[in-house]
DNA sequence: ATTAAGCGTTCGTAAAATCAGAATAAATGG
DNA sequence: CCATTTATTCTGATTTTACGAACGCTTAAT
């Protein structure tokens, strides 16, 4: 049963006038006669019977329009309930990032966001450990790494950098390393979804580092505390530079093999599902963050 | 908007699993999946997040689905007032007849019809004047001719007879008619509707005769009264058999030009319109009547 | 580890439904 | 009696839908 010919019945029943049903919902009369005559097939009666010049109820017809008009009353409430058709943007938007990344750069952006959008509501599930996006029911999520997932697509955020660094207390205790190798023989302070990384030298040779078998004195699964432990003393770690450029900046922290970055780039990505159809809220959200994040991140602008 | 694949989300979301929703309703996998991805694009927005493995409800899901199933019930319960599925018939059944003929051969044989069909309902419409089938809503009319409309269908339920008769004390004050010809020296009772009349006499000669075109001392749009008039003595009048069987037998009314009959033989026509879907109710009581007065009318009974 | 099975989607082709215009038949109103 | 309106049928063309096979991916079992 499809909405569009229970919706040319109602009117047909109030007219009393197939031709006139069919042109206000922009179909020519043949077309009209031919969905009329197939609702009629579903339901099993006729709706309307029809001289060549008079159309009336049928007593199914009479029995069948009030619940003709409640169906299409509610699809017109369920599409209203989701913002169909409505110029401003509404709904309710499940977003996840890294909790301390949301501290620093979301949240404070969020009553801006709020107020520019007042249809939509934010349901904010911030968390340092990568939650499912489809399980969560996610409309959107912020990561550190973009996944080769064919059900999401992507958008650069900004870019990033990882940065081995430790406290100058350490440091200062411990000899500061002149190479990869020379790590494992330090104290290590790892994030605990830290995978293996590549690194690339001074003269552009590659090495390998896995923070995993190194002398992990320390394994953190909390943001913030990872950081604070790093500034501590508790040791070297691998932190992103939006989480520690102002500490770099103010000295409390300081950079270890300088020389080596990542060989691959890292960035901060917007990843939602791969949809039929992108909703007006996701998009809003996404120019948002990239108008207030991604033009000019404040870890990258101070650092260059 | 098309409840099949509303259906299908309902159960899709149920069950978080597309394939065996599909399943269920009888489609195979792809088509239910194509099927889906419609039905979000007409709402506007993904309802079921999916990656290869997982299913979820999107936001957009969860907020659509109570109104989905809402939309579903309401189908369903416009389906099962309509007694669609219903292996007893049910319904109103709008029907129009004679008064006179209903009074002495239908309505006798309706608390039968009730009692053999508990579901349904008799919406009797009795009026001695032919009423417009379709203006008025009828399911099923009986009428003493079938007229060549291309909206309706007809079906015999029995033979029936036009007479010229009038009452004996009528006949034996005046001469008694030869000749069609002669009638219109005599004074005719005329009902309202009758038209022309096609009569093959003895030898097999036609004739026609317009009764309106003679002396009408009488015009009468009653059944009952018509005859009664006729008893009395008011003069001749064209009568159906299944009106007057009973006086002719009893010599109350005698026949006048014996020799000459209708040349299209009148019949009595149950007529309905011409419908995508022949109602159940419909059908059954068609054969009711059928089978109570067109296997064997009792005026043609009485008559051979 | 390897295999097997299940899931959702895409692809290509075949079938079906839909559309739109012209033509038909009927009925109304002037 | 004629012009107009109406509902339907018919026709071909277009669009949509169905279906099986294949693919990529994931989980569970061997």
């Amino acid at each position: 049963m499809d909405t569009e010919g229970i919706k040319l019945f109602v009117l047909a029943a109030e007219k009393l006038n197939i031709s006139a049903a069919g042109r206000e919902l922009g179909m020519p009369p043949a077309v009209a006669s031919a969905r009329l005559a197939k609702l009629e097939k579903t339901v099993g009666a006729d709706l309307l019977r029809r001289s060549t010049r008079k159309v009336a109820l049928s007593t199914e017809g009479a029995e069948f329009l009030p619940f003709a008009k409640e169906i299409l009353a509610q699809e017109n409430a369920a599409l209203a309930a989701m913002g169909f058709g409505k110029e401003s943007v509404s709904g309710t938007l499940r977003f996840t990032a890294s909790s301390t990344f949301a501290q620093q750069y979301i949240v404070p952006l969020v009553p801006e966001f709020l107020d520019r959008y007042p249809g939509i509501n934010l349901d904010l599930r911030l968390s340092d450990m990568e939650l499912d996006l489809i399980q969560g029911s996610f409309d959107l999520a912020l990561r550190d790494s973009v996944l080769p997932d064919s059900n999401l697509k992507a958008r650069k955020l900004a870019e990033d950098r990882r940065i081995f660094c430790a406290s100058p207390e350490y440091l200062a205790k411990w000899e500061t390393p002149e190479h990869p190798d020379d790590l494992h023989l330090h104290q290590l302070v790892a994030f605990k979804s830290q995978a293996t990384i590549n690194l690339v030298g001074p003269q552009g040779k590659e090495e390998q580092f896995d923070p995993r078998t190194s002398q992990n004195r320390l394994i953190i699964d909390d943001g913030l505390s990872y950081k604070i432990a790093t500034m501590e003393g508790a040791g070297i770690a691998i932190h992103a530079l939006w989480s520690v450029h102002r500490e770099l900046a103010a000295g409390t922290l300081v950079q270890v093999l300088p020389g080596y970055h990542m060989s691959a780039e890292p960035a901060l990505w917007l990843v939602y599902p791969k949809s039929n159809v992108l909703t007006a809220k996701v998009r809003v959200f996404i120019d948002f963050l990239l108008e207030r994040i991604g033009n000019n991140p404040p870890w990258l602008a101070a650092h260059f």
